[in-house]
DNA sequence: ACGCTAGCCTTACGTCGTAAGGTGGTCAAG
DNA sequence: CTTGACCACCTTACGACGTAAGGCTAGCGT
């Protein structure tokens, strides 16, 4: 797994490390073993060297916490020039999903982290430009991004908190929780666990679409919708 | 600082321990020094406890933090019978963000915790069963109580990971930022700070406000929107 | 009178982030 | 070729963390 590569002159020595290195390392770590098991010897060892080595090239865990920030951020899709924005938001905020449950730990990492990097910056810019391309003004841009940022990230904090991934264990868990619940304390959640969530043929992913497409059919280049 | 009582025969004793007594201390603490001075320690320190006797009312750190949940979920506003469903949303969502801004540990505890507890439970269920009264079909109430929250927690997090809190530094920060970013790199960033963020009389909190409306007019009862 | 038990305390262990300083291999200057 | 500075990594150590294991004591029922 240790990376080799060769001197100027040949000679075959260990990659020098590198913030960049590090940070790479890092999130494998946090995605392979959780970000609890995210500890500096945790994150030292595959790069084949011992914990206090990290610290000559990046100033300490917080900073390693926002380059990951930043690596998730530059996964991203940025959405694509060239099409109406409705389209390029929606595409935008699927993959944003898409990365974000592929790295579990990126939507707590982001609060607590107010240090944006190049790729966040970036990225926002992009987001930001497409809605102003799409005829928003200024004003209005910043309600779109704060309305579609919210749902995304609220959206996905929700679906980790759920104690499962798949649609086999759903129902199992969920069953699990409604019988060890006092049926007639709760009854309308109990109602929605029964008839829906345990319906045949539920996804709790489905419900983002739902959600994203009524939030974009609600916004509009200008102040036409008249609050 | 230290509770005592009386003992059933008139002898003053110390106030035994329990764990709603342990959790409201983690809640003090936490709201007080922040998230990461929430030690076992600093807990029992205000109860005038040593950490390990704590253990004797909470199975662990774990508990405490579920309780903590709970505690918080219990301090915010049910959505109120007899009125409307969309009124009665909005009036619960702007206590929900109330009480996650007076507790800015809350929404990153929520994620990674999944035993929900009694407030919890009692929480959803009088949402979901606001909007049944409203005419929502299970699978719509479904929808409408996931899309909510998402907004909200998204918008609480992204709230919460701004760099300050009164719109007297916002302004100092968010230039200074701006100083040293290449202005040219992000200009749609930059403009939107220059002219919309920084100008006269912003105010984040009220983008809350926005996007919550655009969602409870987007929502409906039946499913007469036809989507 | 006496042991039980509930409720708190003491001690200790392994792990964490990281401060401080050591070490060996490479390279430029003499 | 020697020398010495420097760089990249290592060793050791510290205080704080969560918590396992067991000890002490006061008040109770018998």
């Amino acid at each position: 797994m240790r990376e080799t590569g060769r001197g100027r002159r040949g000679a075959p020595e260990r990659t020098p490390l590198s913030r960049e290195r590090v940070i790479r390392a890092a999130v494998a770590v946090a995605d392979e073993r959780g970000s609890a098991a995210l500890t500096m010897r945790a994150i030292a060892e595959p790069l084949g060297v011992e914990a206090m080595s990290i610290y000559h090239h990046v100033s300490g865990k917080e900073d390693i916490l926002d380059g990951m920030v930043d690596a998730v951020f530059d996964e991203i899709e940025l959405p694509p020039r060239g099409t109406d924005w409705k389209s390029s938001m929606r595409r935008r905020a699927v993959s944003a999903r898409a990365v974000l449950l592929r790295h579990p730990w990126a939507v707590g990492l982001m609060d607590s982290r107010s240090r944006p990097g190049p790729a966040t910056l970036r990225h926002h810019d992009a987001v930001i430009g497409a809605l102003r391309a799409g005829g928003f003004s200024v004003r209005m841009a910043a309600h779109a991004v704060s309305l579609i940022d919210s749902y995304l990230y609220g959206f996905v904090l929700q679906e980790l908190s759920l104690p499962f991934t798949g649609s086999a264990e759903q129902e199992e868990v969920a069953g699990a929780i409604l019988r060890e619940m006092p049926a007639d304390a709760y009854p309308h959640l109990a109602e929605l666990a029964a008839e829906h969530v345990l319906g045949p043929g539920y996804d709790y992913a489905g419900e983002f679409g739902f959600g994203l497409a009524l939030i974009l059919d609600g916004l509009h280049p200008d102040e036409t919708t008249g609050t």
